[in-house]
DNA sequence: GATGAATGAGGTTTCATTCAT
DNA sequence: TATGAATGAAACCTCATTCAT
């Protein structure tokens, strides 16, 4: 594709590889969109159907179905994050940063649908993934905790825990009213700025203070 | 078969009746209990074990499996509504009134898979419910707002969608971090009050302002 | 069918039970014959299309393709193994019991793929099989061996493998030449009558009597 | 590729012939292994995986996968049949040249389970292999009988049948009791000993003297 | 009206064979 | 010519729904 290409030197395997790739690049990118439209539940022939591929050639590249969809959670979930990334990399002003973060992350994760349910079953993709972007959201964190902008007891968890809910927004008002999960990040920002100074509720209540039911 | 057979002078076509009613109030519960545990993906055998009837029981009493799903989350949510109103209208401070309805919707729907994924779905469990719903957030959210409680531009159906987004929220963390989402509520809360006084963006984002794609 | 049939006092419960009876029935008889023709390989809808049901009514009875075959098997061995019970205590002879007993088996295993195969694959249908088949030639064995009839240093797992290594040769000549396993049992049996007097060679054979390689 | 490639007079063609057949060699090598260890039901692939090739080159060589199988097998059964020639040949005791032939063909059959398959479901790998077996065996028998040795009414076919039956039993105790098979091979030669003057019963039954069923 | 067995389309996965490179 | 990715027809099994009793 590009002006280097090396036009015979390459051995044949690699020409083999190359179509592999093709083909493997085309069932992931059927793949995450089909279970971004459908959720995790569609039927695999659909997306075999979507890539151009026979049953076969997707059970080649992926063992399972549920392989599949792994893959295809983490490498969406990886490209995200890595953008996220750059772009907080970039900006300037911590605040700034966090606000760009949630804006992508909710515009990217709008729609799909599997990655709303694996919020839901297992708090992310993978493990790892989770891991990934806790460490991420915590450098947000700290970067407005040290510009003296975010309230002081916000910990990461509750970062990580507003985004899997507001994804959830998202994802249910993505077709009929498409910008309106920004007033909700608006308010929830809100909330988290220094200016809110009464302390959050203790994550596990005192017996005494909480009500009785 | 016998004449014995009617002891009491109720007709037998009655007592069918009361006895058709307590199926019908069988499966209801079952249903809801295992919707609630597994989701609206369940085994229909699931439920007809639980509530003690045959499967022909079930399809006569819910022609669909989607039918009872419906109409177990219709009957869930009227009944949160109802309780929902009761406490709200024994509550004098609006703002308490629109804490304790947060509360008491998230600890009634935690746990509970068939009514968070019927948000995701639908919205809601049915057209019928989210105005319903709908109502009832607008009146509490007048009464915060002529108290000037609330931020003024903030809509119901900002506090719809907020309430779903919680929810989802609210279930994730159910078994592993049982109270961290009343952090997240009263940070969500804070960004409501009227302290906040910046204007929430536009829902319908003016077609210049906003990017082509 | 017959005269006796009781024409109403049965419970409706009864008739229906009756009737899945009858399937399982139709089942396990569909599948004696399939696996024996076939062997384990075969295909179950073959199964199901032969004993007139559906593929979820089979798999209702027998919740894996293995289960039927087990079941199969093992009741095709039990009612085999009772008649050959009732065939020995019959017999006064201790070797006529002996012979009858091979006689029996080959007759009845003769032609039955799946038998065979699980002779090969296990040592016979289920451990539990095996060891009431066990159990059964070590009858008669004590019974030859205390009329002085049998080698003394027949054991009974020498007679349970003769069993298999015989079952396998009347199914090899089962289509082509019917009767000629008789001549070869007739030969085992005489290798095994008392006037051998020659021991049998050790299980574990010492490594100096045995060849180098 | 290079002019180097050619080291030798010998032509490209020739040298590809070459190739060709340490190909086929590979293949052979390693169905044969594959083949008897896991039988003729085995993933074609793991073959290709274990002889180095591709699966073209393997399907280039041997059209069908059963194509591979009956050669592995007539392979196998060929060179064992040639051993098993020169034994007998440089034997001079005829009962010791029996002995000697079952000995080493149970040894050398043991653990194959392509080749006890092939007995079950086709009397041995291909007919030709059956004739060739069947034409040695019966000059074992033909020395035997000449020197007074054996059961006058033994056939070649009594002797082949005993053999496909005794090479099940090895297969069987294979693994568990190893030394075993020896045992009923023991019990077998003497009941083909000349010793047992009784007549075998006759193949092929006259109706009169056969029971009815 | 109640029961639960029966149904069969549809879902995931395997594997002998072909074909583009 | 060798390669191994691609193919797609089964194979096994599930489950919403119907129906005979």
């Amino acid at each position: 594709m590009t002006l280097a290409d090396q036009p015979s030197p390459t051995p044949a395997k690699r020409s083999r590889r190359a179509d592999a790739e093709r083909n493997r690049a085309a069932i992931i990118e059927a793949a995450g969109t089909v279970f971004a439209e459908h959720g995790g539940a569609v039927d695999v022939r659909e997306i075999a159907r979507r890539s151009g591929v026979g049953m076969g050639t997707l059970y080649r590249h992926f063992p399972t179905k549920d392989d599949l969809l792994l893959t295809v959670l983490e490498l969406q979930f990886g490209s995200w994050l890595a953008d996220a990334h750059q772009r907080a990399t970039a900006t300037e002003d911590p605040w700034q940063a966090l606000t760009g973060f949630f804006e992508q992350m909710l515009t990217t994760q709008s729609r799909n649908r599997a990655v709303v349910e694996s919020y839901t079953t297992n708090g992310g993709p993978t493990p790892a993934c989770a891991q990934r972007c806790h460490s991420f959201i915590d450098e947000l964190r700290t970067r407005c905790l040290d510009a003296g902008l975010l309230r002081p007891d916000v910990t990461t968890a509750d970062l990580v825990l507003l985004s899997g809910s507001l994804t959830q927004a998202v994802l249910t008002t993505g077709d009929t009213h498409p910008g309106q999960w920004r007033r909700l990040l608006r308010i929830s920002l809100d909330g988290l700025s220094s200016r809110n100074t009464e302390p959050l509720p203790d994550p596990t209540p005192h017996p005494d203070t909480s009500r009785k039911d």
